[in-house]
DNA sequence: GATTGGATCGCCT
DNA sequence: GGCGATCCAATCG
């Protein structure tokens, strides 16, 4: 049932110093555990983006530093976290080094912990309706806009591993939902995963 | 100071 | 598969 989440061990700053395509397609299988203030909450990322920074039209950080967009310009680690459509917040995490404002979108994971929790903040009991999507989750998991800026190595989102994880394909598209690079093949899942965003 | 459009979701047909 | 919700940041004047 719940994970021994004692068994695991948490990602470090050496893994999300590195090419965010790569740091984007290592995630998965990984999990994302967020220690809220009605528990645990969390599960096995199933779906990735990966944003490039200077290089990328798509990327908030494209246009150079704002107010928004600054933790990105900061050291690998850190959790970016912005409001889209007026609505829904999106989740993050930097990556690459301080000369590169890059990062991952977290797009899906498969539900695991705090199901109960989560089920509550969707008003959804489906699993597949609870972090089906990148604003889905963070309304799932319970996470607070405010923790933008916070550390991923060390804060409250981090990121876990165990040497259970069994294997699997990782399948490799275009991203969504954007206008910019739509043909740049950056974003990545989990070959069968009933819990991403769309096929 | 006004305008515009966005890394989405859920409900409608 | 189409569209409205809803608001902030970025851009332009």
């Amino acid at each position: 049932m719940a994970k021994d989440l004692t068994s695991m061990t948490r990602l470090g700053m050496s893994f999300f110093e590195r090419d965010t395509a790569l740091v984007a397609k290592d995630l998965l299988g990984k999990w994302l555990l967020f220690k809220g203030p009605q528990g645990i909450t969390g599960g096995i990322i199933v779906e990735t983006e990966a944003y490039l920074g200077f290089n990328d039209p798509a990327c908030h950080s494209v246009r150079g530093c704002t107010p928004r967009n600054k933790v990105m310009f900061g050291p690998a680690g850190k959790i970016y976290i912005y409001l889209i459509y007026g609505i829904h917040y999106c989740l993050n995490v930097t990556t690459a080094c301080i000369e590169k404002p890059e990062a991952v979108l977290f797009r899906a994971i498969e539900p695991k912990i705090g199901m109960e929790i989560m089920k509550k903040h969707r008003k959804k009991t489906k699993l597949k309706e609870l972090c089906s999507g990148p604003g889905k989750l963070v309304q799932a998991l319970g996470i607070n806009p405010n923790l933008n800026g916070s550390s991923a190595i060390d804060g409250p989102i981090g990121f876990y591993y165990d040497e259970l994880n069994p294997d699997f394909e990782i399948v490799t598209t275009t991203r969504i939902g954007i206008s910019q690079a739509k043909d740049w093949p950056l974003r990545f899942y989990i070959k069968g995963s009933k819990f991403i965003s769309r096929p």
